[in-house]
DNA sequence: TGCTGTGAAAGCTTTCACAGCT
DNA sequence: AGCTGTGAAAGCTTTCACAGCA
């Protein structure tokens, strides 16, 4: 085997490769902590991942709407904006609870306030980023992240040239610091820009300077305890999905025969173009 | 305003917002006006969304197999460099065809050069950056992207001062130019790596220049025609989902402790013990 | 014997469509 | 009247588990 790794993850290791779907902390074989049924008090356990990433995208349409000086919104208008159907805004918003009024619609900052709740915005998470390349500086001056709530306060880079250079009012520290001034600054999510071939060792130092939630970015799968949860972004596997549909389409295009036969629906005309 | 645009969708008008994180579902995409295509008359292009994503990490994984001389790999092997489970592979394996060898598993080229064709890697795809900051910076210099086959072929910005100056080896073009130098390049992937007040102005103008697929960075829904196909990647919203990970973790942790919880939200906070 | 390929079951998500408030 | 909140239906995905071939 070649693998990445020692692929086999050793013990209390888990891979991680989920493109936008997060593989679910939910504890595949272990059943660890969560045997217990209990009450109805876990609503805000309960939301579905997909709805989670949704409800992001809301806080920012809701975000720009106050600025703008809207007050309500009706689902139709907002669901539209966030480039979703109403009926799913309005299920995602249910996970939440019900701040919505019938007949008229929702209170912008009222939602605002109960999204920001939802996704533990209300208390600051300091993120570090490792590998201060091009993207690495395109993260660092991301001016604390849009959506604020999101400070860079630590930068980390291989490279001695870059130790203790600035880079958007932050000192570089070297990754070899990662476990320590994570610990001392309380980083709780790292961001990892590094060539795939640091990544790994990166990770592990995050890990172990107590960082449970990792933004990958380099294209290798991660291994990692059960309890960090890693997210990735991986720039050829979208070109790559994107291809797939500029590849079909371009077969379709070929097979629908000129016939100009439009919808003739209602009637089982398998087409296949031979 | 409340919306981006038209936001109705307007003619021929759909909003993109698909995670990259593809992940969950995916496809949060298309919506609205589905001109309803002809139900029937699929064949083997219908590889689950959530297939394809995978069966580009399988690409990489293999590729890099390859390369330290592997011929043979079993599902088990692969599936678990690639962080998911053999019984998933197998069955997105088995929607590109039967490639295997039962009792021996499968020749490592045999599938790469299958997914590849599947992909749509055959044919070259010329990729245009539009915005070239720290990110767009990032995105030209990625090396041709790894995963080859996507050749940066077209930069672009506002900036006067950036005009003609070669990054990457290719000179930047004024994005007024955008869909005349699309059109002459042949362009068929298109990266928006702008300030979010630009993107819209530039998907048209990439839409116009017979760009079909984009990958779009800025935090904004784009509106394109029904047969334009949008990914987005958002860091914010990546972070967000992060950061519900951690609260949720820490709510996880304390259970017990009621913790002055601000709005209960009309539940009542039963305290499980356990 | 060992490992792939796959129906079928189980789990999620999305969509429908309508009861229930304002 | 108008719009939210939601069971229930419909559609996807993932997981199971095993027949089948080398």
């Amino acid at each position: 085997m070649a693998a990445q790794r020692g692929q086999r993850g050793g013990p209390g290791r888990k891979s991680a490769e989920s493109a936008a779907p997060v593989g679910s902390g939910a504890p595949a074989a272990s059943e660890v902590t969560t045997p217990m049924p209990a009450v109805d008090e876990q609503r805000a356990r309960s939301i579905p991942e997909a709805a989670v990433a949704r409800l992001a995208v809301y806080l920012r349409v809701l975000s720009a709407m106050a600025e703008q000086g809207a007050t309500t919104v009706s689902s139709e208008e907002l669901s539209s904006s966030a480039g979703v159907n109403s009926a799913k805004l309005r299920k995602d918003l249910s996970y939440i609870g019900s701040y919505g009024t019938r007949g008229v619609g929702y209170e912008v900052d009222v939602l605002v306030g109960q999204i920001e709740r939802t996704l533990g915005l209300t208390h600051n998470h300091q993120v570090a980023v490792v590998g201060i390349g091009n993207l690495g500086h395109a993260l660092a001056n991301y001016g604390g992240f849009p959506g604020r709530g999101f400070p860079v306060a630590a930068l980390f880079d291989v490279d001695e040239d870059l130790i203790g250079v600035p880079v958007g009012g932050l000192a570089v520290n070297h990754i070899d610091e990662i476990p320590l001034v994570c610990a001392q600054r309380g980083i709780s999510i790292g961001v990892i820009a590094t060539p795939p071939a640091a990544a790994q060792a990166v990770c592990d130092r995050l890990v172990a300077g107590g960082v449970e939630s990792v933004l990958n970015f380099a294209p290798v799968v991660l291994q990692v305890p059960e309890h960090v949860e890693v997210r990735k972004v991986d720039l050829a596997v979208e070109l790559q999905i994107l291809s797939f549909h500029v590849a079909r389409r371009a077969d379709d295009d070929e097979e629908t025969e000129p016939a100009a036969n439009g919808q003739a629906k209602g009637v089982d005309r398998v087409v296949i173009g031979r």
